[in-house]
DNA sequence: CAAACAAATGTTATATTATAACGTTGAAGA
DNA sequence: TCTTCAACGTTATAATATAACATTTGTTTG
């Protein structure tokens, strides 16, 4: 999917502004939700909730699964990291401070996924939910396929 | 969500259809598979795997979890059922014949969803994947909130 | 500082969703 | 009629997620 240029770069970056983030709004980024953090960000594959609950168990800490469900609730709800629904996997938030109207494409064959905002598509899915008098909270927009890596 | 007029006419046109495609396709539409239909048709609320399963027990099936599962797979590779991903649920498929495009309307009052279809959203679908040179295989776009009925 | 409180984490148990593997049955074609 | 294969039965277990309560740790307040 080719993401990003250098994934140490990304990876540092993404940790810093989290760090920012959750001091700006006092919030406590312990050890254990740093690094969840850390693991979701080790690579651009969504990342599942029972192998973080593996790779944490090699380390300090007791890792049973609410441990990684409620590190995992606390970065949802702070904005450091998106789940994918339709996968049951999580990703970190590229923009952690803006854009709700994000969508992913995920590859079937590297299974990276790629976290993307588009105005024609907000504008389409407003059209839509208008012809619809519908008034939408939330939208899970995930597209399968083959990035351009792969092809 | 008012999704239909009649809700006896719309689950009899539903069982017609499907019966014709089966026939049409040479495939067999047994009792359990009309009946699992049948059952995801009784509402326009997406039917979880486990309560269809419950509704078989009171029947004439012995209904263990892959009885269920194995006519879901018959339905949804037959394109007489959908699967919500997001809330892993299955609901009936209005143009069973056609549209492959659809997305989801979920009401979270009302619990109800309805399939829609849209040019402009596959439009502006398709513009963004080019822009990211990604060959899109599934698209899976569900929008829960609010419906008419229930504001 | 110490007590009181709240937030985070530990721990046990269990709910929910889904599939693997193998055996049995019955309908459809040879 | 026989054979065969798809459908279904059955048992077991994998994969995902949460409830409930105990303990620890961090923060606030007297």
């Amino acid at each position: 999917m080719l993401a990003c240029q250098d994934h140490e770069v990304c990876i540092e970056k993404a940790m810093r502004e989290a760090e920012s983030i959750c001091q700006e709004k006092g919030l406590r980024f312990t050890d254990l939700r740093r690094e969840v953090l850390r693991l979701i960000w080790l690579s651009h594959v969504p990342a599942k909730a029972y192998d973080i609950l593996e790779n944490l168990k090699g380390k300090e800490w007791s890792a049973k699964p609410p441990t990684v469900y409620r590190a995992l609730d606390f970065l949802l709800e702070t904005g450091l990291v998106h789940k994918l629904d339709s996968i049951n996997a999580y990703i970190g938030r590229s923009h952690p401070r803006d854009h709700n109207g994000c969508y992913f494409l995920i590859c079937t064959d590297c299974n990276e996924a790629k976290e993307c905002c588009s105005s024609e598509l907000s504008d389409a899915i407003e059209l839509a939910w208008t012809k619809n008098s519908f008034r939408p909270k939330k939208i899970t927009l995930e597209v399968f396929g083959q990035c351009s890596a792969c092809r």
